[in-house]
DNA sequence: GAAAAATGTTATTGCCTATCACATGAGGAA
DNA sequence: TTCCTCATGTGATAGGCAATAACATTTTTC
């Protein structure tokens, strides 16, 4: 690996770029994030780094790695900001506040959350894949917040929430449902 | 437009398909369910089909109208679906039938459902177009069935239930939920 | 310091979308 | 019938992208 930043960050007009994969991922995440995951290309986005055209694949196998290096890193980030949501408050409204910050993750982030949640990047990862894990990652901030009568129930009562945060996010993003997201936090079946 | 058939549906040597639109929407649709909407091409269909690669585009102006000419037909027959399940006993297990018919269209039709639900397409459709009609019209099915003290609220607890029933379709999908759908139509918040 | 590994470049292949100008066939109007 | 027009199909082409191969240049390692 690379460290960011080798003794001398002048050198641009060095034979090698010095941190391209860390510059790809960040294009990528703009790119995405502004015109959807579909508009992406390798091609271009060297281009914008101002290297060859074949220069990502020294990085990434093919196009979807990047995709699921995007998706792995936002769904870190949207662990983090479940987590935060969590820590914000008394305990005892900690499910409130999560379900509230996933729909505003969602909302400001309807692109990569499509990446993350509607790519089927997830579904063709290999079972060990970073990408997984993160995403599995992710639902654990609800998950340890609900209790219940066994922990078999508290599953499934997380994943019910899990799922209806999830279609709401989704159906909202499709414009099948106009609701604002305050009113589908109260019709939010807990 | 024109007829499925001509006076003679022998003249496959003809210079004009006879009925090219029908057949590449057929085509797209297996293409779609046994592989998913990204790996399909207008090109290869055109192949399949035994005409010229321009010929698709007499018919759709892009791909993009040719997977919303699919998606709809989809959503069409998804609607038709609920609507014999809702028919299929008493009234009053109704919604419990729509759901569980659901929740299988979902699972025997992950990719198609991908495309109507997941794909965007929806959500760049024009609001007069024949694919958000249709996509909403998929929703009646479960609307008309939920009743409540208002029909503000009924709204409300129909979205949350389709909410919950897409989010379990799509989360099952990318294999982050693995509980089987009897399981999961349990723990569904009626 | 030399060998090896990492990272970048140029060149190439093949597939795809989309758009031309042009060809052919079907059905209606005179 | 005969011609005209429109719908539909063909061939050719431009441009973009993914992916790979062979070659070049640094950086790292021993």
């Amino acid at each position: 690996m690379r460290k960011p930043t080798t003794e001398n960050p002048d050198k641009r007009d060095a034979y090698h770029h010095g941190d391209l994969r860390r510059t790809l991922l960040e294009a990528a995440r703009n790119e995405i994030s502004a015109n959807g995951a579909q508009s992406l290309s390798l091609a271009s986005l060297a281009r914008r780094a101002g290297v060859a055209q074949s220069a990502p694949y020294r990085h990434f196998a093919d196009r979807d790695e990047l995709l699921a290096g995007v998706a792995t890193h936002e769904f870190e980030a949207f662990t983090e900001a479940l987590l935060a949501a969590a820590a914000a408050g008394p305990e005892a409204g900690a499910v409130k506040r999560i379900c509230a910050a996933y729909l505003c993750f969602g909302e400001e982030n309807v692109q990569l959350y499509r990446l993350m949640f509607a790519s089927g990047l997830v579904a063709g990862a290999p079972k060990e894949s970073e990408l997984l894990k993160a995403a599995l990652a992710s639902f654990r901030p609800l998950l340890d917040r609900v209790s219940d009568t066994s922990p078999r129930r508290a599953r499934a009562a997380a994943n019910a929430i899990w799922a209806q945060l999830h279609g709401f996010v989704m159906l909202k993003a499709d414009g099948l449902l106009t609701e604002p997201s305050e009113e589908l936090l109260e019709g939010l079946m807990i």
